[in-house]
DNA sequence: ATTTCATATGACCATATTATCATATGTATA
DNA sequence: TATACATATGATAATATGGTCATATGAAAT
């Protein structure tokens, strides 16, 4: 499947473990798969799956050191990247995000609904 | 369900439908359902429905107008958000995303796997 | 060349996410 | 209050996504 570089951008983060791994690579620094593997605890073909849609998107890159892959965070943009994002996540999503979003009142839909 | 923030964050708009309707907002400015609907050509509840999760994240706003409900883009932090978002993806998505991510060389996996 | 460790790949299944339909609620007006 | 229009909601069907298993490929060493 293939989404236009805006969607698969998001599509790519949308995802718990991804960003995880990201968190992780833009903290402890390269590591290899393995190492991911065992700080995230998750398998190692998971972890591999992961990776691939990562680097497909640029936010990791990888070499190779002997039997060993080593990925690393793509310093360039991902790293003020997530600067920004944290700017709105911490302002908007203190408590995880809540439902006082109403402009002028609140409005809700009780809903009484009958099934049938 | 519920997620930790950071998470919720991305979540929601790793969806083409979530993202073009905050472009479009972006774009055209403060819309109304209705307004959304007919300009992507998507059913009201499923534009209602994806305008919930994006207000959950305070992505949008919503303002009553008479019957109608308008919606708006968050200045403060969504729109400068997709100008940095948009520096990776015209540097590493240009012509979508490819797979020239090799650091030191190509490395093909090159699969004869017998089904069986 | 064979073995071993490290990583990648494909197929498949469980699960999560989205779209759709029917319908309820909100708002305004006659 | 009755009606019409606008939007939201819930249930559920359709679909997409992620994780797991088995196994293939790569690299290095014996």
């Amino acid at each position: 499947m293939k989404y236009p570089s805006f969607d698969h951008f998001f599509m790519t983060l949308g995802n718990k473990q991804r960003v995880r791994m990201l968190q992780l690579l833009n903290v402890e620094g390269p590591q290899s798969v393995s190492d991911i593997s065992r700080a995230l605890n998750v398998e190692q073909s998971a972890v591999s799956h992961s990776l691939q849609h990562l680097l497909q998107c640029h936010f990791v890159t990888v070499k190779q050191d002997g039997k060993e892959r080593i990925y690393s965070i793509n310093e360039d943009t991902v790293a003020p990247l997530f600067g920004q994002i944290r700017k709105h996540v911490e302002k908007y999503c203190v408590a995880g995000c809540d439902h006082s979003w109403e402009s002028d009142k609140e409005v809700t839909y009780g809903h009484k609904r009958q099934t049938a």
